[in-house]
DNA sequence: TTGTATTTAATGTATATACATGCAAATGTA
DNA sequence: TACATTTGCATGTATATACATTAAATACAA
């Protein structure tokens, strides 16, 4: 449905701005629907996207500030996800012992456990949720990767 | 840039599998460009969405339900938001005649004042944050009008 | 070395959001 | 009419987020 309608707005000023508000709209159309999947497990879209992180370190420890430049939304904060998820026994935090400042992060067992137990549950919501062909899908993923600059 | 690049992850499932986690992250990355925008003049983006909802009803009042409606981000509040923007005198709310449940909103023109002053800073901004062509926009639009089916 | 600046993570605080609940008005039904 | 149901909005509450600040460790320059 085109997002003049959706939205009820005749017109844009331009192909530009009408972008914008088109991704916006197009994120809110995904996590909305989002929610119904992680809620059961206890998880925010972010802290599942945190262990996936963790997960593709694939045993090494990573910084809280290298979790933060590697998040979905830079704006959240890495340091309070974290704790969340130790508090759920789903990461181990321990200070890194080259540099005390920095604090290194791993995921437990039980963690990689409830990564793979939402994984097949992420993987067919984002397959369903994306009405294209698969042409089309790389198609947008070139423009939004260009999009960035 | 790739996504692949940018968030560290080499592979992803499959094209729509990185395409939700591209969307995400271009949100993210139009959102936290964004804030420096609206933050001089107290408004977040979505107040000001509701205050360009309300300018387009040309006067006729329109009920908060309404508003929901058409807000970009489904999830938030439209009662609250608008009590925010009356806090600031950008919009007048009244008890709806015809039904007294209803509350009939409109802007003021404080209201389109505040509106004005921000639309052509927020339109240079849509079309700088965009590094595409305009014919580029226009296939991206049309590509998220069908990914939402 | 000493003092200053920078980096890293945690925390304080205000606001926003998600979701449930409450309440009043309207609607539907017997 | 009486009474249950639905609708429209406001609000309570817990959590999340944005942004600033703090505290500790390190780097760096005089």
């Amino acid at each position: 449905m085109r997002i003049e309608d959706e939205i009820k707005q005749k017109t844009f000023k331009d192909p530009y701005n009408k972008l914008v508000v088109n991704l916006l709209y197009t994120h809110s159309y995904i996590v909305s629907n989002q929610s119904a999947l992680f809620k059961p497990l206890g998880l925010s879209p972010e802290q599942y996207n945190v262990l996936r992180i963790l997960r593709g370190q694939h045993g090494k420890p990573i910084t809280v500030s290298s979790i933060q430049e590697r998040m979905l939304n830079k704006m959240s904060n890495a340091s309070r996800l974290v704790e969340k998820l130790k508090q759920k026994d789903l990461v181990l935090r321990e200070e890194c012992p080259s540099d005390r400042r920095q604090v290194d992060i791993m995921i437990t067992a039980k963690g990689l456990e409830v990564l793979e137990e939402l994984e097949t549950a992420v993987y067919a919501f984002n397959r369903n949720i994306v009405k294209l062909t698969e042409s089309e899908t790389n198609q947008l993923n070139e423009l939004l990767d260009k999009l960035r600059g």
